[in-house]
DNA sequence: TCTATAGTTGAGCAATCATTCAACTAATAA
DNA sequence: TTATTAGTTGAATGATTGCTCAACTATAGA
C-alpha cells in the first residue's frame, strides 16, 4: 500500500483520535484562527501593530517609523482593516489608524511573553 | 520629491513617532514574534497544534485525523520542532508529539476567544 | 534473514505573498 | 485655479512556502 494512504488502516490509536476529533472546533473556526495568526506573522505587520498598540498613528508616521514607503504600509493596512484588526478615522487628508479591539493587544503581549520565556536565541 | 521618500520630511507628528520608537522592542524580538505567529498561521499547523493541545499523538494518528499524508505532517512537525513549539518522544518505531510549553496553548486560547468575540463570518 | 511499517528528508512544483512602481483621488494652501 | 501632499490601488515581480513524490532509515514481527 502506498505512502499516500490516507490512513484508515494506518491508525495507531483509534480511541485517542476519535476523542480529539470530537474536541476539534469546526473547520471554519480553525481557518479563521489560522488567518488571524497569519496576519500577525509578518515582520512589517507586527511592527505596525506594536506601534499602534502604543499610539494612534497616521500612514505617513508609520512609514517613517518603519523606514519604508507609504504604499507598502497602505497595502498592509488594507489587509489588517479587512480582517478587522485595525480601524481608522480621517482628519482632513490624514488617516489615523488604531487597533480595532483589545484581543489583538492581548495576543501581542502573550506572544512577547512566550518569546521572552525562551531566553536568548534558539 | 518622489513617493519613495522614506519620510524624514514627510513626518506628521514627530513627537509621537519618537515616543513610539522608544517603546519599540529590539529588531530581533519583533522578528521572533512575527516568526512565532507565522508558525501558528497555517491551517494545517493550527490543526496539528490544536490536536496536540488535547492529546499527545503520533505522526500517523495526526495524518489520519487531518486526512493527509504522513509526509506532509512530518514536514510541518519538523518546522514546529525547529521553533521549539512541539517536542517528541520515541516509543519503538512510533514518535509521539506534544506541545513544548504552555504559552502555545495560551496563544491558541486567546486567538480562539478573539475569533469567538467577532461573531459569525466577517 | 526478510518483509512491512513509522517516520524523515530533499527536490520540484504550484500557489501565495510582500514589495515596488506608476497612476490615481482627495484635501490643503498659495 | 494650481500645486502639493496624504493616501489608495492594481499590476508586475521576486521570494517564500506547503505539498507531493520518491527514496531513504530504523524498528518490529514472522
Amino acid at each position: 500500500m502506498s505512502e499516500r494512504t490516507v490512513c484508515s488502516i494506518n491508525l495507531i490509536n483509534e480511541a485517542k483520535v476519535k476523542a480529539v476529533r470530537n474536541a476539534t472546533p469546526h473547520e471554519e473556526i480553525l481557518l479563521r484562527l489560522a488567518e488571524t495568526f497569519k496576519v500577525l506573522g509578518d515582520p512589517t505587520r507586527v511592527r505596525i501593530l506594536h506601534a499602534l498598540s502604543q499610539e494612534e498613528l497616521c500612514v505617513c508616521d508609520i512609514a517613517s517609523l518603519l523606514s519604508t514607503t507609504k504604499s507598502a504600509i497602505s497595502h498592509q493596512l488594507r489587509l489588517l482593516r479587512s480582517l478587522r484588526v485595525v480601524k481608522f478615522r480621517k482628519d482632513g487628508r490624514i488617516v489615523y489608524y488604531s487597533l480595532d479591539d483589545s484581543h489583538v493587544g492581548n495576543l501581542l503581549c502573550e506572544g512577547l511573553s512566550h518569546i521572552m520565556s525562551q531566553g536568548v536565541s534558539p
